[in-house]
DNA sequence: GCATTGATTAACGCATACGCAAATAAATGC
DNA sequence: GCATTTATTTGCGTATGCGTTAATCAATGC
């Protein structure tokens, strides 16, 4: 009944297939990379991964140059600093609606979840697993701000930082102060204090960003 | 020599030539069209089509079902909302980050010709050059912004609102209050007061947003 | 010796064609 | 007469092919 029938198109599976690529680095920051040789590498013609190419395009992710092929887009500080202000805006105004909604315990159970996942991880020392928990929380925030369009956006953003996030990770420092800022979120958030999680998670953000490019700025080698 | 080459895929020219047909509402929210109807209305074959599709897709202004075509999207209340709430979010941002910024009186020219025609709009009860200048206020406040994320997220949000800002246009009230805030907008711009730019702001889109939600919920007819 | 122009080739834009999946209509069985 | 199944049609997903454009390299002229 259920046989796993394949239900998605072949343009799917270019996307998730490019993504994943892109995301492990097989396909580096500023590498051009032919229709037809992804085509190859895929198993499939070039019409799906055109389209692939046109939606990822969309989303920032890679740029179609004519005659030299996909264009796998790198980051600069600058653009560092743009997406982590759009994602600064957003997800505070998601805490203040979710702060604003009213959820139960039980409602914000993920949330919860995630936070001690975090502090879990970051007694083991694995960042990997804080990193793992620390996009659930911020995935589960937005969720609970209950506005599509800010779901939408928020992921394109995480997903254009997800390289260089990756590559700090070792290089960052113990993300202690941020579970606690995510413990009072979440408490403002399940208290209604509207006002209170938007001006926490705001300073949150503000200070990670701030984090980031010194970081950046201090390993100036690293190419995102 | 320049003879006017046409210089401009067909994608493209799918792409800006759809967008034109949902703006000007001759493909009415909701209505579904097959591809090859498109196709052939613009004079082109399918795939130009399609890729422009995916484009728009991308964009949030159609959606693409198999054997249903293209169906261009309707927008709900709630929809309005989320998408008001993006706006604000980022052009205040933006007013802020105008304001720390500190242009002179040159570079803010833009800012302050689409206030004066506003103002010259309003007087002469021009609603439809009002909201052309008003467009071009907050499309000039977001590229003073500097944040090239901001300023895409902002062109598809108001890409998405067009066709409900232009039918809400005859019914809303004058909008007086805008004009003041706007030259209060401005005014903390140019003194580089940072905070203040973004709270006027905020309060301006704010408020804009409450009218328009409550013209919403009174001509609840109007499909949008 | 350098520059400019022409040829060759690589890559893409677009169109067309084919096969499959889904929706609708028709027909048969109960 | 209604429901279920089958056949037909419609429309899309994917592939392929061709014409066009641009980049590279070589050759010739200055």
């Amino acid at each position: 009944m259920d046989g796993a029938v394949k239900q998605v198109s072949n343009t799917q599976r270019a996307v998730d297939e490019l993504r994943r690529l892109i995301f492990s680095g097989e396909l580096g920051a500023g590498s051009d990379h032919l229709e037809s040789e992804l085509a190859e590498r895929l198993g499939m013609s070039r019409t799906p991964i055109r389209e692939a190419a046109l939606i990822l395009e969309a989303q920032g992710l890679v740029e179609m140059r004519p005659r030299k092929g996909l264009r796998v887009l790198a980051l600069s500080p600058s653009d560092m600093r743009d997406i982590y202000d759009v994602l600064t805006e957003l997800e505070s105004l998601s805490a203040e609606n979710a702060a604003r909604l009213g959820y139960s315990d039980e409602e914000l159970r993920h949330l919860a979840t995630a936070i001690s996942d975090m502090e879990e991880a970051l007694e083991r020392k694995d960042l990997e697993a804080w990193a793992k928990a620390d996009d659930a929380f911020h995935a589960e925030l937005v969720r609970l701000g209950r506005n599509s369009r800010v779901q939408a956006i928020a992921g394109m953003m995480v997903d254009q930082v997800r390289r260089a996030k990756a590559m700090t990770l070792q290089i960052r420092p113990l993300p202690v102060k941020s579970n606690e800022d995510h413990r009072g979120v979440f408490e403002a958030i399940r208290s209604g204090n509207a006002a209170e999680a938007r001006r926490i998670h705001y300073a949150h953000r503000t200070h990670a960003k701030t984090m980031l490019l010194e970081l950046l700025e201090k390993y100036r080698f690293l190419h995102l």
